[in-house]
DNA sequence: ACCTCCGGGACTGCCCGTTTCT
DNA sequence: AGAAACGGGCAGTCCCGGAGGT
């Protein structure tokens, strides 16, 4: 009845979750190349349960990348969650930094998302523009906070100043997988410096 | 004599060229997965000569991967080749910005083999470190040339804003992929003038 | 019901038993150096039903050594099944002889496996040893009988005989092979008196 | 001149024997597929050389059949130099089965090449059937001498026995590849025991 | 409705034996 | 004798669908 129904349903959600976080950790253990094989594996089921849930592996990847850029959103948004508009920004893109920087291989599969996005899988655009424009928009409502308490100086463009953060911190992501680890505390420190005096 | 055994050498390094420049095109088109046979048929030979130059796919990547980078350094070392310290500091950001937000296939190949280096490809590791330490020196050089003529104040750390401003612009790089063009300069410019006060 | 579930299942071994005999038949013709797809081709499926049945090449030929090591065991013991222990144990030493000298592809196969088995496969050596060691219990135990009814003289090792017929058995194969067929009845004539001298 | 032509040719015989004794160690070590490329490097040479000397794949694989069968022969002949003609014949016998049963790559190459000869390549055909014949007829002819001198009676078809005697022990040389080590000297022995009531 | 089993094609990288030019 | 290029072929494997089972 709605028991039996409902336990079904219940089911092939608890596959279904099983599957992305299967794919998730393959995809950012092997790179998006990994085989459907492998992550069905994985994930104790057969292709076909794969096939079922997400049609294809495009299907995949595109599932894959929402729930990786709403786990990452739900991360930050916890460090920036209290406090004056300043300390609230501030608080978000040192936790982004801290994150992207962690060199975890799920942030490696985040950037290899979003580069992928704007290259090989024009599928992912529409996924990438949507999260990038709330990221934008997030911080820029958060300067804007910023300058409603006080804690931020009135005479900045707010939105300028949002894209400007949101760009400069994806761009570190870029380079900090390339330095050696006790350069990266350096290169953020210098950035967040001269956020702090172009906010005061 | 010279010219007989020049000959040979010659055309296998023409053949080599020819393969290296349609590998390029053909990643730069359509991602590092493109296939053997087509880059060779590209090229006009067979895929026995690509195996014959470059040993295995991960050989031509990695052979595209140094070609790409020193193609790009001679873009941007060019532009940087004259005036103040400052200047060739200044001109060298504009260069590097206005090539790697191109949006030209070869620069989206460049970006996906810098990813790739730090993900899926540890091969190119070394290449990769090898050329960002280049760059970053190159950087640095150029701030105490800059301090030197006067063009650059004197007490900034010059390895510090080397760094800084490396990682800034390959941050943007990202970002750009993903942003609408209209807003691309803006971004820039927020970031130029930053660092024109922090020089000045 | 007992109908449906077979169905899928049968079909699914009728393509298995296609493949294997299909692969008994190319290797038997052209060697174990076949293609795969030639062996899918000759059963009437693609590589794909292959490569899901047998994992991959080495396990073809796994499964066709097994399948051509039991198809030549039926044959001998149907032709040793009756009589006597000394009339079963000579049976079985006829019809052996018999058969790999017919100089069949078949036999020319199962030679080539066992072959190597002791050199170039060593993933063989497994099946190999069992079905060895379970001829010579067969054999041993055939003398065994032939003691216990007073067909052969008693004061005979029981083992020492299996192992040796055994041996000189499978060495006849070889040299058949290069003999002229004329010689061969000779040869094995020459092997059986031998025999049943120390047998009596 | 003289010299200089000499020379020229000397040290092209060298090259080819280092390219036979390359490709005999090569093949005894990774079997009759292994590439053309591997024997050379192995010989100091290129491929080119490979090819020059032996015309193909084919013309090296004879060239180390033959080779390989003068190398075994001289071997067994220095066993069965003096004494009586049954010694010589029993010692002849006894250096076979060693040499045969020592499980050493040359002689694993060996056999793998009389198996060849008799299925997959059909080229060494000849070559073989010359091998036997006059191994049987060193063989026959021993049984003669053995006659002459009165150390085998003379009631045995001389030729019945040397087929006989070649035959059963290339026999032995498959079933020992297969067989503990512990075993091998039993078979051997046993064989030797009913050859000797034989010739007795 | 969810999932498994079986199979289909297609493709890729690798490598190999060979020829040609020098 | 070497260096370069050729062209063919093969194993592996990947993504996907459809028939069936539960």
């Amino acid at each position: 009845m709605a028991t039996a129904s409902t336990t079904r349903a219940a089911s092939a959600q608890a596959t279904r979750r099983r599957l992305l976080d299967a794919a998730i950790r393959r995809f950012a253990a092997d790179g998006l190349g990994t085989s459907f094989d492998a992550v069905a594996a994985d994930a104790g089921v057969t292709k076909g349960a794969l096939y079922h849930h997400f049609g294809s592996k495009d299907g995949l990847v595109q599932a894959v990348y929402r729930e990786a850029v709403n786990r990452h959103a739900q991360q930050v948004l916890a460090d920036s969650a209290q406090g004056s508009g300043r300390e609230r920004l501030l608080g978000l893109i040192d936790a982004s930094a801290r994150l992207y920087t962690s060199r975890e291989p799920f942030y490696r599969l985040l950037i290899a998302l979003h580069i992928d996005a704007a290259g090989a899988r024009p599928q992912l655009l529409g996924i990438a523009e949507r999260v990038h424009r709330q990221q934008r928009e997030h911080m820029t409502s958060l300067v804007r906070a910023g300058q409603a308490d006080g804690s931020i100086r009135a005479d900045v463009d707010a939105e300028a100043v949002g894209v400007t953060v949101n760009a400069a911190l994806e761009g570190f992501v870029l380079v900090h997988q390339l330095e050696p680890a006790e350069r990266q505390g350096h290169l953020v420190a210098q950035f967040r410096r001269l956020l702090e005096d172009l906010l005061a």
